[in-house]
DNA sequence: TTGTATGCGTTATCAC
DNA sequence: GTGATAACGCATACAA
């Protein structure tokens, strides 16, 4: 459990000049062949790699792509956060991941700016945030020329940057037009109403209804996005007078509960009811789930970020700009044999 | 969208010199009233925070603790991970959370060392690594003063290491006492033989089973860590000649799969079979999953890292050590009626 | 080809 | 109480 060897060392028993030892890490040629051996087998005795925070600091840039994860519980985005990592290294782009802090502060989360200010000190040349932050402020301080890449969210209060998700007005479609087509048409609504993400595929919802000619079937229900609350909103939905047939979940934690609501429900006589949800969580593919579901279509979301990122060009010419992705239904038994 | 500004550039704005500038922020006194409040609202009007990357290359020590996430789609470790995070912060302890990179070559899994060398490049003050990895050598280069504590798993190589996680010996016995208890003699064992983690269990289980006088039916099956295998596993089980009546899974993922083939068979006639898993995923407990499994006091590891980590020598004095915690038995349906 | 000097942003150690 | 300087590990522009 020794110091890490600095470069000089790495000279020092090469016997050469710190600066020549440099070169060998930083350009190809430039040295001769039996030094630069000299200065490898050195580094290698010792376990020498270069420092790269110190190699960015004194080139005011690193040559890293970081990954900014937004919520360590959401397995959607850990899944995305990875895919990402590996879309870039097989590009040869080497990234670091760090997670957000996020502070709650009577009842509303909070980014803490320190832990975005860690990262973007770490200078990375692309900064990929994977999931909805509240508040994008924090990077303003970056440079004008590192793109930031937003996956699955919208990218509230920052123009300049690229968002990469699904459609969720396809998703949201899709789901409709499935239960549609099964014969449904008191097809209700369950989730939040608290962020852009949330409001957009309940406008989504509403819009399908509308053009499916079920306008007059609309119903939602408001329900953070916990299990817990999509039970209890399912309770309310299905106690009322003229219940629906299916109910579709904001997410697959909500339909979770929706559909626990649902089995109490029919175990007690009243009729079966279709459950959908949104993401395709590993959780809604188990046996005993069975949740039809969108799939956002995570691995191409990664790929089309790392695109952006290592194709030369590509992230000046789409800043700004919004790109979806086309979403696909999963068809499971929540919905065909509910 | 400008460049983070710099101690320079808050000490111009402010009228004083850099090192006047950089006392402000490092020690409490030492520099005038009226001039610590000009350097401030200088910092304040620039949205200036010092960069701490440079000061531990300064300082040769960060004032950080890393926290090293061993796999993003294990959400134990995601969970521990952030709570450990929570603790250090409720004990004024900064942290920096990063995702270890896995590489997989020929089916084998391989630790990007340069993944953990980012991390001790930036000089954490200690490193908490969550989750086992296959190989510690790379933390062989951290300095001696460095505590290195491991959380969950056994620390494979490196001597010098904490170990803090909960007591498997306990957490197997207790779920073969539970099956015990409702009259559960055949009780099987479906998990992986690949790591020191579950070797530890399977005997762990044998251990078990011989000390309830059942050591006539030990009944192992080795299975990866997935769903799938354990749902594959489970079906070997089954139907052979004497089945039998309770599976224990290494994990909950595996005991899930385990629940899928019960599931199965039982719809085609078979005797139904008690399940319980490990680890207290938040899948478990959904209603229509409701596994029997083990806690292992995530909270309860995170604030022990915490305290070891903050209290002045506490780190020194348990160096090399393990410390078990209690793990804690959930009883669900899956054993009570499955 | 090689060595030397300088600076990235910070802070500790000196002088003043 | 204040300001200049060196150094952390690295890379580059320059001179040798």
């Amino acid at each position: 459990m020794n110091k890490r060897p600095t470069i000089r060392e790495v000279a020092d028993l090469a016997g050469v000049s710190k600066s020549l030892a440099a070169m060998v890490f930083s350009s190809e040629s430039g040295v001769s062949p039996d030094r630069r051996d000299k200065v490898l087998s050195a580094a290698k005795k010792l376990g020498y790699t270069p420092n790269q925070w110190a190699r960015s600091l004194r080139a005011g840039a690193g040559n890293f792509v970081g990954i900014l994860l937004n919520d360590l519980h959401n397995p959607l985005l850990t899944e995305i956060a990875d895919l990402t990592r590996k879309a870039l290294l097989e590009k040869g782009q080497p990234s670091f991941v760090s997670a957000v802090v996020i502070n709650e502060r009577n009842g509303k989360r909070f980014v803490d700016p320190a832990s975005i200010h860690s990262l973007l000190d770490l200078r990375p040349k692309a900064l990929v945030v994977v999931g909805g932050l509240p508040d994008l402020k924090p990077f303003k301080s970056l440079p004008e020329d590192v793109p930031v890449i937003v996956a699955t969210s919208p990218a509230a209060g920052l123009p300049g940057a690229i968002v990469v998700r699904a459609d969720d007005d396809q998703g949201i479609r899709l789901l409709a037009e499935h239960l549609h087509s099964l014969g449904h048409k008191k097809i209700a609504y369950v989730g939040p109403d608290d962020s852009q993400n949330s409001l957009g595929r309940m406008a989504a919802y509403k819009k399908s209804m509308v053009d499916l000619g079920l306008e007059k079937y609309i119903r939602t229900q408001v329900a953070d996005r916990t299990e817990d609350r999509g039970f209890a909103a399912a309770k309310l939905l299905l106690q009322e007078n003229d219940t629906p047939t299916a109910i579709i979940g904001f997410n697959d934690n909500i339909a979770f509960g929706v559909q626990n609501a649902v089995h109490q429900l029919t175990k007690a006589g009243f009729p079966p009811v279709a459950v959908a949800g949104y993401d395709n969580t590993y959780v809604s593919e188990l046996d005993r789930i069975s949740l039809t579901t969108i799939e956002q279509e995570k691995e191409a979301i990664a790929i089309k970020i790392a695109e952006i990122i290592t194709e030369p060009g590509a992230a000046l010419a789409q800043r700004g700009k919004e790109i979806k992705l086309l979403p696909r239904l999963i068809v499971r038994n929540s919905t065909l044999n509910p």
